[in-house]
DNA sequence: GTCTATACCTCGATAGAC
DNA sequence: GTCTATCGAGGTATAGAC
């Protein structure tokens, strides 16, 4: 872009963005919206990004950004199996409790939009499992633990930390659970699924 | 509705706009897709089901009324937990193998429009969990499984069971998937998740 | 850089013939 | 019941003043 910037509004204007996609999904978001929520006018959104599929782009490779990375920074890490699960657990819920809609977003977009594969994950190393496979394998012929595919210990750990907040509105309706319980229902989770999962690697 | 219909060509359409809702979400889909995948013309929509914002509520109803029911049905019996477990694990994998789109399109659409939930979960009945709740306290004072409350049971099964289907293109990025390891992934999962979770519930 | 005003167009909805 | 033709609202994008 050759236009000149006033970076402190770009941002503020991404900010608003990420908010109101977030919330409606790329599709469902108007332009409008975001100017009222950035406190400048539509004129000014396309100043800066040009159109909507432009600013769109923008925000959900911010979003993606945020979700993926700190996943497998933690589990390609060198440090024990356990103590990479009971750091992710918390460390994740954490920071996914002030973003609840940042999973089903993400989510959404790859499936209405698959082609947005190639732009998070070019930059991607290589296949990140590596160091877990053969922590796996020692663990296991050390009779430490019960054999398992890496990719399912990857996706059994990730379903139980991330899937309760792709799912909140159905699961406080069908477990009875009202937003403050909500907090309360986190907590446990916070506190309990390291255990649950390291106890079902148990030999 | 007074108006008189054929009801094949009402479920063409309903057919049609749940095929094309799912892929795209409510808002991002469009009416003349809807219409062209029907085989039928736009005024037709129109005609059966009044507006788009109608039609998208019966398929809404529709989409949620196959995810949720299924669920709580077998949770529900009075079947002993490990074989609850184990029928639960192979019967949703199936179910929603050839419905990938499903659980991101519920999700989203409540995420979006939480009005939604009202209609959804208004027939349901008293608490889910009582039956489960009991069996756990039963199984755990005779030392046969280790305690836990019967919320993050349900979660951390359902978990496991549905977020590959959410999550699928960004796993299979990440995982280094083609689409069809992909389905050998679901086969091991179909096998294995039963078995990973009832490991864990050992005291 | 930021605003107001407006052009342009997509898309949901309706009218009316058959 | 199903179609063609068209309207009008709402939304993205642009022009141009400041």
């Amino acid at each position: 872009m050759p236009h000149p910037q006033d970076l402190e509004t770009r941002d503020r204007i991404l900010a608003a963005a990420h908010a109101v996609f977030l919330k409606h999904g790329t599709a469902g978001a108007r332009m409008q919206e975001i100017a009222d929520e950035a406190g400048v006018n539509k004129a000014l959104l396309h100043y800066y990004f040009g159109s909507k599929a432009l600013l769109a782009d923008a925000v959900f490779l911010r979003a993606a950004g945020e979700l993926f990375p700190r996943l497998f920074g933690i589990l390609q890490s060198d440090a024990p199996v356990e103590q990479k699960v009971r750091q992710l657990v918390p460390t994740y819920i954490d920071f996914l409790r002030p973003r609840p809609y940042l999973p089903v977003y993400v989510m959404h977009e790859l499936h209405a939009h698959p082609a947005r594969l190639s732009g998070v994950f070019a930059e991607q190393g290589p296949a990140p499992l590596d160091v877990l496979r053969r922590q796996i394998a020692d663990a296991v012929a050390a009779g430490e633990m019960r054999p398992i595919a890496p990719e399912q210990f990857v996706v059994n750990l990730v379903s139980m930390i991330v899937f309760p907040f792709m799912a909140r509105p159905a699961l406080q309706a069908l477990l009875r659970v009202d937003p403050e319980q909500w907090d309360a229902f986190l907590d446990e989770r916070r506190r309990t699924v390291a255990d649950f999962f390291l106890a079902a690697l148990r030999p």
